[in-house]
DNA sequence: CCGCCGTTATAACGGCGCTATACGACGATC
DNA sequence: GATCGTCGTATAGCGCCGTTATAACGGCGG
C-alpha cells in the first residue's frame, strides 16, 4: 500500500494531494491503459474524493493533459540519462533506439502521448520533445550530411519511427523484428550521407 | 431521417435488424469516433432496444469487431476500385497513396482498425489485407527488384506508411506535407531497385 | 475571537454497458 | 384449427462512470 494513500487528504496539504492524484493516475494508466483510468478508482487509491480532483484539475481531460506532461518529462529523461554518440547520424540512430525503447517500456503512456483520440492541442512539453529531434537533424544538416530540408526530414524521421513503435506496441510484431531496423536504416540511408558535402 | 429507422424492429426481420444496427454503428463511429459509439445512442438511431443488440452480437466488443470487418471490406474496395500500374514498384507506390487516402477519408475507421486500445486478435479480414500488401511486395521480389526478404520488407513498408498515415490523421501535419512523400520514397528507394537483378 | 476563503467531503444526477425477465409472433405438432 | 416451443424483441433495472450542487472543515487576517 503506497504511503501517500494512508493519510486522508485533509492531513496532507494541497500540493501533496495533487501529487498523490497524479501518481495514482499514472499507476492506473500503466495498469489498464486509458480505459482503466477512472476518476473514482483513482480517488480510492489516492485517498481522495472526486470533488478534490475537480477542484485541482478542472475535468478529466485536463488531468490527463497534466499526466501527459509528466509522460513527456519522463520521455525526455530517456534521452538525457545517457550520452548519445558524437557523430550526428549515429546520434540520430541512437535516438531512434531510445524512442522505440520508451514505447515498449511504457505502451499506455505512449498511446496517450501520440494516439489520443480526442485531438488536444500539443502541449509545450510535446513541442519541446519534437524540437529536440529537430535539433538532432539540424546537426546532421550542419555537418553537410542531410539530403533534404531539416523540417521535412525531421517530420519524415518521426513518422517512420512512430510507425514502427506503434505497430510494435500493438503487438503486430515482436521487439527484435527485422522490420524495425529496416525502417530506421532505410530512412537514415536515404536522408543522410556518410561523408560531408561542403556547399558554400 | 434514414428509412431503416422509421420501422420498429418487429416489422423488419432479424437480418434487416442486424444491418440497421451495423449501419447506425458506422454512422456514429464516423461522427464521434470510438468514444461516440454508444449502444444506447445506436439503439435510438436504429429503432431498436439494447437487448436486441446483445442478442445479435453478444457484447459491444464483438459488435465493434464486426464493424471493423466491414471497415476492412471498404478498405479493400479502395484498392480494387481502380487498377494499379503494371510496374510492381509503381503499383506499391500507388498502393501507399490509396492507403493514406483511406486513412484521411475515414480517420475514425482507421483508428479502430489499427489503433484499437483493447488488443483483439487480428480478424481474417485484417490478415487478408496484410496479405495483399505481401503479394505486392512478392511481385517486386519476383521481378528481382527487392533488396530485402519479402516478409521483412512487407512489415517495413507497412510500418512506414502507417506512421505517416496516423500522424496525418492526428493532425500533426497537413495532407500535402513533404514528409509523406519523403517517407514513401525513401522506403521504396532503399528496399527496391530500378533494374532487375537475376540471381540464379 | 470572528469571519473568510481555500480545500475537502456527502450525496446526487444523468448516462453508460449490460442483463434478468417477460412478452409477442411464427412454425411444428397433433 | 388449436397447442406449444422457440426465436426475436421490449421493459425495467444494476452497478459503474464523469460530473456537480451543497455543505462542512480549518488555517489566517481582522
Amino acid at each position: 500500500m503506497p504511503a501517500t494513500a494512508t493519510l486522508r487528504a485533509r492531513d496532507r496539504g494541497p500540493a501533496a494531494t495533487r501529487r498523490a492524484i497524479l501518481a495514482a493516475a499514472e499507476t492506473l494508466l500503466a495498469r489498464g491503459g486509458e480505459a482503466g483510468l477512472s476518476i473514482r478508482e483513482l480517488c480510492a487509491r489516492a485517498g481522495v474524493t472526486p470533488p478534490t480532483v475537480y477542484h485541482h484539475f478542472g475535468d478529466k481531460g485536463a488531468l490527463v493533459d497534466r499526466l501527459v506532461d509528466e509522460c513527456f518529462a519522463e520521455f525526455d529523461r530517456t534521452f538525457t540519462r545517457r550520452r548519445p554518440p558524437a557523430d550526428p547520424v549515429e546520434a540520430l540512430r541512437w535516438g531512434f533506439a531510445r524512442y522505440v525503447e520508451y514505447g515498449l517500456a511504457h505502451p499506455a503512456h505512449y498511446r496517450l502521448m501520440f494516439q489520443r483520440s480526442t485531438a488536444r492541442r500539443s502541449t509545450a512539453a510535446a513541442l519541446a520533445s519534437y524540437d529536440r529531434l529537430r535539433r538532432r537533424v539540424a546537426a546532421i544538416d550542419a555537418a553537410g550530411r542531410l539530403t533534404a530540408a531539416v523540417e521535412d526530414a525531421t517530420a519524415a524521421f518521426w513518422s517512420a519511427v512512430h510507425g514502427v513503435t506503434s505497430l510494435l506496441i500493438a503487438g503486430f510484431w515482436k521487439p527484435g523484428a527485422p522490420a524495425v531496423a529496416l525502417v530506421c536504416n532505410a530512412m537514415i540511408a536515404q536522408l543522410t550521407r556518410k561523408e560531408a558535402v561542403h556547399v558554400r
